[in-house]
DNA sequence: AAATAGCCTTGATCTAGATCAAGAGAAAGT
DNA sequence: ACTTTCTCTTGATCTAGATCAAGGCTATTT
C-alpha cells in the first residue's frame, strides 16, 4: 500500500525505517472506483491524495458545461485542489477517477503535523512543489506560445505515457482545444508520416 | 535594502533579530537599470532575485521573434527561471528590468545552505512555492477556459496593480493575445460603460 | 446477443482573434 | 528643440480552430 509512496519520497530525501513507520500513521488509505469523485466543486478539498495505483484527473466546468482538464495523476503523483486544501475555501475543481485507484489521503492538520515532526518531509514537499512549479511554467508558456499542433507534439514528446494512457478527448481538453481539432491534427500528422 | 524582504518573510514565518542578521549574509545586493538583463536565454540562471524596488519581467522569444511574458515581479516578489536555477541547465527565458530595480540575489549553494541552516526558511520557501502553484494553476485554467475579454477582465479584477503598472502590450503578451486585440477589447469595454 | 453509451472521425460552416498596414501621441536620447 | 523610438489605436483582411451535425466503431451493461 505504501510501496510507490516510499519509493517516491526516497528519490528526494532518504528515510530511515523508523521514519517510514511514523509516516504511515499520517495517512488515510482509500480506494476509488472508476468515475467516482474524490472532490466536487464547491466542497472543501480536505485531502491531498497520493496515487498508489490507478488514474485520476482534476478539471473545472465552465458556464456552458465544458470540462477543462487541469491535471492528470497516476502512480507516483499527488493530486488536490491546492488552493482549497490550504485555505479551506470551496474548491474550484472536480477530481475523479479515470481508472480504479488506490490512494493515500493526507489531511491539512496531518500535513502540517508531518512537516513539523519530520523535517525531511518539509524538504520533500518543498522539492515537490518546486517541480510542480516548473511543470506548470512549461505548460503555461506552451499554452500562450504555440499552435494547437505544436502543443500536441510537445506534450507527446515530454509526456508519452500521458498520450498513451489518457482518452483523446481528455487530452484535447488538457491542451485547451476541441476533440475535433485534435482528431484532425493527428490525422494530419499521420498523413505526413 | 532588506526592508521589503524581511516584511515579506515575517508575514509567513517570524524571524528573530539574530536570524535576520544571519539571513543578510546569504544575499548579494544588486541594482539593475531599466532594460538591463538579469538573465538571457541559454545562460544558466545563477540566482533567484527578490525585488526590493522596481519591476522586472521574465519572457521567452519564439521562432518568429514574438515575446511571451511568463511573469512580472515588483516589490515583494521573487523572479528566476526556476528550472534553470535548480538544474543548472541553460535558461529558456529572459529576465530584464521594466523599471530601474534593486534586487537581493540568492545563489543555488546559498539557497541550499540557507534552507538547511535556518529551518524557518525551508518553511518559508515551501509556503512561497505553494502560493506560486496556486497562482499558476489559476492562470492556466484561465488560459484554457476563457475568451480574450474574459481573461483580461479576470486579470484586472485579480491584479489591478499589474494592469496599472505594466505597459499594455506586455499585458497582451501575458494573456497570450496581440496588442491590437487588447486595444480593441478595452475600447469595447469603455463603450459599454 | 442486444442495447446503450462513450469515443473518435469527417464534413460543412462560422467566428474570434491574428496579421498586415498605417498613423498619432508620448517619451527618451542627442 | 529635434530626431528617433515606443506605445497605442483603428481599419481591412485572413485563418486557425470552434461549432454544428452526423455516422461508425468499441466497450459496457443488461
Amino acid at each position: 500500500m505504501f510501496d510507490v509512496f516510499f519509493t517516491h519520497v526516497n528519490e528526494k530525501v532518504s528515510l530511515t525505517i523508523a521514519e517510514q513507520e511514523q509516516l504511515k500513521t499520517f495517512f488515510l488509505p482509500k480506494k476509488l472506483r472508476k468515475k467516482q469523485y474524490l472532490l466536487q466543486e464547491d466542497d472543501v478539498c480536505r485531502y491531498m491524495a497520493f496515487v498508489e495505483k490507478g488514474l485520476l484527473r482534476s478539471y473545472n466546468v465552465d458556464d456552458r458545461g465544458n470540462e477543462h482538464m487541469l491535471q492528470f495523476a497516476w502512480e507516483g503523483w499527488w493530486i488536490a485542489d491546492t488552493y482549497s486544501f490550504l485555505s479551506e475555501e470551496p474548491a474550484a475543481y472536480n477530481i475523479d477517477a479515470i481508472e480504479d485507484a488506490e490512494l493515500l489521503l493526507l489531511s491539512l492538520p496531518q500535513f502540517e503535523e508531518m512537516t513539523l515532526q519530520i523535517p525531511k518531509m518539509e524538504r520533500y514537499f518543498r522539492i515537490l512543489f518546486q517541480n510542480n512549479i516548473i511543470a506548470k511554467e512549461r505548460r503555461l508558456i506552451s499554452s500562450i506560445t504555440y499552435s494547437a499542433e505544436e502543443k500536441y507534439l510537445r506534450l507527446s514528446a515530454s509526456n508519452p505515457e500521458l498520450v498513451q494512457r489518457i482518452p483523446q478527448h481528455l487530452i484535447a481538453s488538457y491542451l485547451g482545444i476541441t476533440p475535433e481539432t485534435l482528431s484532425r491534427i493527428r490525422k494530419n500528422l499521420l498523413h505526413r508520416q
